[in-house]
Parts: structure tokens; sequence; C-alpha cells
DNA sequence: ATGAAAGCGCTAACAC
DNA sequence: GTGTTAGCGCTTTCAT
């Protein structure tokens, strides 16, 4: 029996009523099912055009289980590192006809919880990225949660991949770098204190530590923005420390810019170092030196992961690492004879 | 007849086996429906608890006609104007318990509307943002996209209310600032030629133009990031204009970091402007003097517009118009004497 | 107050 | 080859 769709919007069965068809046989077209006489496909195929029939993506979810959508979830969208992920993500995902639903947890990580399940539910797979939840709750829901992504976190639970960035070789290499230039007194401007990133840093500056033990690294507290950056040159001056590693190229940003407002000369007084490369570091005055991530290509690497676990096909690289590459710019240079501390 | 769900996931039938009831119970029950004794009540609730069952979405929207969701339609997902905007929708419309799903165009305008009805499909709403396509197209299919909200474009089409920030007058204001710095041979670094704001804000400088004849108006092709910027200088220097307007904040830092590589001083011998007032405005060297616009809060503002209309209320204020603020910073300074143009 | 049944729009197994 | 029918998981009349 052929009725008429209920809702104002164009069904399947207003398809199937002009067409004089089932609204089986109409499905079977939409669906490039090749048994249907093709004299009878064309006039459902022309009763679809006449009436701009699309199919209701709803009705298809709930009837093929699937809903050709993926979840991300961030911690702050306002943070290129994510934006990056998500653009990478999005592209890759697009390519194969899947789309990207968003949850920002604006870094609430008891919220993150709530949305990663409410986001998996509507989609078909999850990207989870730089989680702020603990080690026990990740490993907990994970499982609720495949297929599962993980990026810049890693878990015991199984079948999840990760995509991991070793920032703690990128923080050590950058150190290096500096005290190839000669300096000696070194400080650490810090990330968001739950920032999985900022902990692999401070693991990779704890080996520098071992490794150099003349060489004094003071922590600082810090944040992820410009305005970290700028607010920290008190800091940075009390430390006395001569070469400075930001949390990343934004910290880094801000810092050279307060430096510059309180007429001090980088890398002249001091040396400035950022992390991930992103686009701006190239163009700051002096250029920054950083370590180079390639981010946007990690949002692809996710949706790669993610692709093999829905398709349910063999994950060819089961939790991938990248190096990120140090770039040498102008921000950084010899360290001139000790500054001695300056307080207040 | 109460069956147990047939996949693997748990659904509203095991939860009303578990607790001895009909699935109808069940459904009332997690809807807050208080005609539910309150002791089943709290044995159906036990049970949802115990199983850890979360309704299934899909099938909830399917039954009642929403999503929950609704899509925002972005020319280019890299910009941090549609970030912004991205990251205000976002926020504002998760406080009203809504996702958002985002479709990036890359900047095809023909896949700007296969998109846009495909995203719509899955979701209550649309946010088109700065669309590429006609308007003759637009608005053709902006009926079928409603509830829909227009972000920087219009539409002749009815009930489809429209955000668009006044590019035009923002653009004056900056050239009326440079003019008074004594500037008489300006430059307009041009953004994408398909970009409606490029073209508002190309209204803009004509308006000035017929409003100060005295002035030249050198007119360069560009576009909207960095490396745009940076290689128009060539361009910039041939003009023999003193005070350039860039396209955006993107464009003025990548063109300010190419005038120091070449040795140029910034306000020294030429002034440069910028756009929009990103963060990062007011942290390069020198300053930037830009023209601020409420991005976020354009997103937000999309996302109340759009909840009035899928809640079919009267929209408060159908059709918002932004008026840019001009924030004079450190990358403006008086003209010097007037610079002959350099050539080759 | 609760269960049975219809229906949201679609796909797919099953008959013919 | 095509129509009939039974779901997908849920909400919501309509009986009782």
């Amino acid at each position: 029996m052929v009725r008429k769709s209920a809702s104002g919007r164009i069904g399947i069965a207003d398809v199937a009523v002009k067409a004089g068809v089932s609204h089986a046989t109409v499905s079977r077209v939409m669906n490039g099912n090749f048994t249907v006489d093709p004299e009878i496909a064309a006039r459902v195929r022309a009763a679809a055009v006449e009436l701009k029939y699309q199919p209701n993506p709803v009705g298809r979810s709930l009837a093929l289980g699937k809903t050709d959508t993926i979840g991300i979830v961030v911690p702050d969208l306002a943070n290129p590192t994510f934006q990056a992920i998500l653009r990478g993500l999005s592209r890759a995902a697009a390519q194969d006809g899947y789309r990207v639903l968003i949850a920002d947890s604006f870094e609430v990580s008891s919220e993150e919880t709530i949305l990663a399940g409410e986001a998996r539910r509507r989609c078909d797979g999850l990207v989870l990225c730089a989680p702020r939840m603990s080690d026990a709750e990740l490993e907990e829901i994970a499982p609720s949660l495949r297929p599962l992504v993980l990026i810049n976190r890693t878990t015991a639970a199984a079948g999840v991949p990760s995509l991991v960035v070793d920032y703690g070789q990128g923080v050590q290499d950058i150190a290096e770098h500096l005290v190839e230039l000669g300096h000696t007194r070194l400080a650490f401007l810090a990330g968001p204190p739950r920032s999985a990133s900022n902990n692999l840093r401070l693991q990779g500056l704890e080996a520098f530590k071992a490794a150099h033990p003349q060489v004094e690294v003071t922590m600082l507290e810090g944040g992820s923005d410009f305005d970290t950056g700028h607010g920290a040159v008190d800091a940075v001056l009390e430390s006395g420390a001569t070469g400075i590693l930001a949390f990343n190229d934004l910290v880094a940003m801000g810092l050279m810019s307060g430096l510059h407002e309180r007429g001090l000369d980088v890398p002249g007084d001091i040396s400035v170092t950022g992390f991930d490369d992103i686009p701006f570091a190239r163009y700051t005055t002096p250029t920054l030196t950083t370590a180079a991530v390639p981010i946007t290509e990690l949002g692809e690497q996710a949706w790669h992961q993610l692709r093999a676990l829905i398709r349910n096909e063999e994950s060819d690289a089961p939790g991938s690492r990248y190096q990120p590459k140090l770039e040498v710019r102008a921000s950084t240079g010899p360290a001139k004879a000790a500054r001695t501390a300056v307080h207040g």
C-alpha cells in the first residue's frame, strides 16, 4: 500500500505515487540497484527530479544503522591546534562522504565524558582530541565510544588507536638548540595544567635536565594563548633565564611582544622559542624559532584510522607517533654574558 | 509485545524487559512524563542506569522530526573569520542543547548548494556563511533551506534573516584615518574575488573615492592569507602608495613582514592597516591599526536568530548590521614626503 | 496509569 | 523485476 507522505516534505512515498511504483522500487533506484527495469528506473528518476526529492538521511540512518557522520570532541575550539586538526579531519572525511559533528568541552573535563557519549551516539565514530579526563576515566569509557581514535593521548583500552605528537622530543630538540647557542639558564613557560601535550613537554624537559645537569631550567606557570605570554614577562625576567621555551607559538608571540614593550631585544637580550610552527610563526618580528608539527595531517590521519575501524579493516598503523621538526629562525641567538636576575 | 533489542546495543526494549514494563512506559520515564507511577518510574530509571541505557538519537529524531543539530556551511575552515563564527555559533547553540555539523565548501561555489542541502536535511536549521554562490542561486535555494540564517550576505528570499558586518563603512573609516594622517596615495590589497565581504569593502572604497577625489586609490589583487600580503610587497611598492589597506589582519601581517625584510619601516615609510582585529593584531610589531569586528558575537547572534526561526518565534531583529570599530595602533603614522613609484 | 499499536522515512528480505 | 512486509528505535495517540 502506498500512502502519500504525511509531513510537509517530499518523501519516498510521494515519488512512488508519482512514478506509479512502490516505494521499495524508488528506494532501489535511489540506491543504484540495477535489478530495476531501466524504463521504470528512468520514470522514477524523473519523478524524483520533478519533485526535487532527496532521501531523508534520518530515516536512512535508522534503517542502515549508520549516519555517515563522525564526531570530534575538542577541549577548546579557540585553540589553533584543534582548529587545524578539525580542518584536516573534516577535509579528509568529506572526501569519503562523511560529515563532522563538533563538540567543544570548553576545557571542562567532566563535560567531556557526557559530550563524547552524546556525540558518539549520533555518529559512526569519534575522534577524541587531547581529552582532559583522567586515564582511569578514559579507559573506562573508551570501549563504549568505539570506533574511537585518540589524539595526543593514549589509553590501555583495547582497539583504540592514538596519534600522538612527540612533544617531549620536540622540547628536547629546542632546549638542545638553545644550549648549543650557549644558553645555560632556560625557562619553560608551561601550558594548561591538564593538557596532555603539556605533560609530554614536561617529561621531555626532565629528560633534558638529566642529560644536562649544568643547565638551570626554571618552570613557570602559563597557559596557551597570547595573553599568557604577554603577561609572563615579569616572571620570565625574574627567572634570569636567557632562553625561554614557550608552550606554543602563541605564547611565544605574546612574550616577544611584551619583551619588546620593555625595550628588550629578541634574540639580543633573550632568545624565545615557540612550538607548533603555526603559519604566523614565519612572519613575526623576529621570525620565530619553533618546532614544526604537521597538525593538519594529524587530523587527516585520524580520519584514516577511524575509517579503518568503521570499515572493520586492519588498521595499517595502529597508533602513530609524529616527530616535531626544529625550525631555527631569528628569535634565537647566542647567549650574551649571563644576565642577573631582575627582582620586582 | 516486548522484544529484546536486536542489535548489539542496549535499546529501549532491553530496559522495558528489565523493568517489567512496556517500552512506552520507558519512553515516558525517559522524557519526564509525570503520568507514570513514581514507583514504576523509579524501577525504570534503575534499570536504565544499570544497563547504561541512553536513548538512540536517530530513532528519536525520526519520531520527533527534529535532530537537535544545526549545520553551518563555510567557504574555508582555515579562515580565522569563519573559525570565530563557528566558535561563537557552537558555544551558543550548545547552551540550548544543540550540536553543530560543519560543512566546508573549500571555496567551490558549485559545491555549496549541494553541501547546504545535504547538511540541512540532517539538521533542524542552517547557517550559511558568506556563500560564494550567485544572488540568483542563493535566492532560489534559500526557501528550501529554511530555517536559514545568512552571514555576510543578504537575499531577497523571504523569511531569511541575515547578519552582516558593514565592511564598507569600516574600510571608509580606515581610509579616512589614513587621509587625516596626510596620506594621499592609498592602495587596497583586495581579498578573494568571490568574497561578499570583499565586495562590500570595494563598495566602501568607491564611496570614499567619491568623497575624496583628490586621493589616489590603487586596487591590487590579493587573497586572504599571510602569503598574499607577503607576496604583495612588489605590487605595493610599485603603486607608490604610502597608506595600504590590507583585506584583513592576516594579509596586513604578511605585508608588514615583507616590508620589514626589504628594510622598509612601518609606519615610517609606509602605513599598513588590517581588518577584523584578530587577537594577534595587538601583538604584531608594530601593533596593527585595524577595524574591530565582533566576529564571535556574530556566530552567537546567528544562533539566536536561527533558534527563533526553529521555535517559530518572532525574530527580535530580523537582519542585523554590525559596525566595525576603528582601532588605531602603531602601524599607521603621518605620511612622509611623497614617495616616487618604484619600478621593477 | 499503562500497554498495544501506529507511525516517523527509509532499506532489505521475502515472495511472486 | 517488482510489490508486500517487516523492521531500524523511538514517541505518541488510543484504548483500557
